[in-house]
RNA sequence: GGCAUCAUGGCCGAGUGGCUAGGCUCAGCUCUGCAAAAGCUGCUACAGCGGUUCGAAUCCGCUUGAUGCCUCCA
């Protein structure tokens, strides 16, 4: 019997509180979740692959447990600029610049991009995934609603939200827990610049500039929205003015999430969202990825092994088992010996999921599977700590190990439980796929490799060991290893 | 400089006020013709300095360092 949601307590660290808080979703049953997604300028980052893995995992887990869920991730396809300056490009138009083409084929260019990536990942595909380009006119009444309200100001045809207003009547940074007066006070003077009335604030709406490609009509200006309104606009529209969880990477924490915030309560005067999930940061070799050093890997290198970073390629299988070893509000430094680490682990796990179809079963078992299973989903319940589950999937691993050895012993309908929570975990809840596997040839190399071991059989028995082992070791240089056991000779194939 | 988060054994990485993951590596043993694989056994850590407590790696303070944001870089 797989459990339900009805049955499991869910607790999730809000970073809103800064405590892990027991999940009530707004509709039973019910699960509305809103990730920030990829600006689509350029290669899809790494460390934006890992923020969005473990949602991918969030996404899993609640959908493994029953819920309905609705899952949106954006794209965002225009309006962010480069900086605070007036005279700030937007990214996209930038590079449509540099490589003279249109911005909607850097768009288009990046987001197949982005969608190849994750879909080598195996992450699956949101439920909505709206762009902001797509929402002018839905952020457009946005802004009509906040300058209704007295919290923003036009100026030269831009509108920017009156943050100094915002915060006599809310409080502006309860996300960041920064205070309105640190901020002024360590605001940096930018040179010559600004319609705004003080350096916090920030811009709702921009008048587009003359060379400006990318612009829409608006009661302002001809221009393009702000940075941060997109993501009200497009969760408002889809989970509605209050919603349960709201996801990004810690980056975004401030100021992005913190003016979506400030946007949504000056609107409906009340809070967006219920849970603030934010997961941490990717480094490499203990330092921050920037392209600029070349401490930097385009997520396909890791599979191509095209990276001075690392010493060979890794499956993405392997990669996204790295990465879900560790706690998505943990840092995690992206290093060579650690994929090597996990790619062995990787492989005796997929091993004793293979090795599950083939156990002999008793009247007895020797390991308590019910409360193996229970550990498993308190594992996920906490806060979706998938480090620790990992560990638990890693106790069933011995276990099958010694069953297949004769060393411990499983009932039929033990081994049936045990089945359905490994797979459910490892591929429906983690997403792990084996990658390993060998599809379309895999009849012929089996029938081949089977030929081979039964010839080292017969030069074993022959005590022809130069020849036994010669099969053995020429295999194994071809990434075949060839593994004796009590019923006879298996391999797996690298 | 300000704010935030964090600092764990050879490496990677969880975690609870007292019983204390897991992976990888290493050593020994079982198995093996020898290996590999698998199994068993061993390796007891919590940045530094104070404090609270019967007791703290876990709570508090300070110091140091890292990472993020404030400033282009996810």
């Amino acid at each position: 019997m797989t459990p339900t949601y009805k049955s499991q307590q869910i607790k999730i660290y809000n970073s809103l509180s800064g405590e892990k808080e027991i999940f009530n979703p707004i509709n039973e049953g019910h699960v509305g979740m809103y990730v920030c997604g990829p600006t689509v300028y350029s290669n899809v980052h790494l460390g934006n692959v890992r923020t969005f893995m473990s949602f991918d995992v969030v996404f899993r887990y609640f959908k493994h447990l029953g819920y309905k869920v609705r899952y949106v991730r954006n794209i965002t396809d225009a309006g962010h600029l480069e900086n605070d300056a007036d005279a700030g490009e937007d990214r996209i138009a930038k590079k449509a610049r540099l490589e003279q083409i249109e911005p909607m084929e850097v768009v288009q260019r990046y987001t197949v991009d982005f969608h190849n990536i994750l879909n080598k990942f195996n992450f699956l595909p949101p439920s909505i995934e709206p762009t902001a380009t797509g929402h002018i006119i839905e952020q457009i009444e946005i802004i009509k609603t906040i300058i209704d309200k007295g919290l923003a100001y036009v100026v030269n045809g831009s509108v920017y939200f009156d943050v100094l207003e915002y915060n006599k009547q809310k409080k502006y940074g309860i996300l960041s827990k920064r205070n309105v007066e640190d901020l002024i006070h360590n605001t940096r003077e930018l040179d010559g610049q600004t319609d705004k009335k003080n350096p916090q604030d920030f811009a709702l709406w921009k008048k587009a500039e003359p060379q400006h490609i990318m612009r829409w009509p608006s009661p302002w200006s001809d221009g393009f929205p702000g940075w941060h309104l997109e993501c009200t606009a497009m969760s408002t529209k889809y989970l509605g003015e209050s919603f349960d969880i709201h996801g990004g990477g810690m980056d975004l924490k401030f100021p992005h999430h913190e003016c979506e915030i400030a946007q949504a309560e000056a609107c409906n005067d009340h809070a967006p969202v219920n849970y603030w999930m934010h997961a941490n940061m990717l480094i490499m070799n203990g330092k921050k990825m920037a392209k600029s050093t070349g401490n930097y890997i385009l997520p396909t290198e890791i599979f191509t092994g095209d990276n001075n970073n690392i010493s060979k390629a890794y499956s993405a299988g392997v990669a996204r088992f790295f990465m879900l070893q560790a706690h998505y509000r943990s840092i995690l430094d992206f290093t060579d010996s650690g994929l090597q680490a996990s790619e062995k682990g990787f492989n005796r796990l997929m091993e004793a999921v293979k090795n599950l179809e083939q156990l002999q079963t008793s009247n007895q078992s020797t390991f308590e599977i019910a409360t193996w299973q229970q550990k498993c989903y308190d594992a996920m319940n906490d806060d979706f700590n998938t480090p620790i589950l990992i560990a638990h999937l890693f106790d069933a691993v011995k276990y099958i190990n010694q069953v297949k050895d004769g060393s411990a012993s499983i009932t039929q309908d033990d081994l049936e439980i045990l089945k359905q929570t490994m797979n459910g975990f490892i591929f429906e809840v983690l997403g792990i796929e084996d990658t390993a596997e060998v599809s379309t040839d895999s009849n012929k190399l089996s029938g081949t490799v089977e030929l081979l071991i039964k010839l080292r059989q017969e030069a074993r028995a022959n005590k022809n060991f130069a020849l036994s082992d010669q099969i053995r070791d020429e295999l194994a240089a071809m990434g075949i290893q060839l593994q004796d056991g009590k019923e006879g000779t298996s391999f797996t194939v690298n």
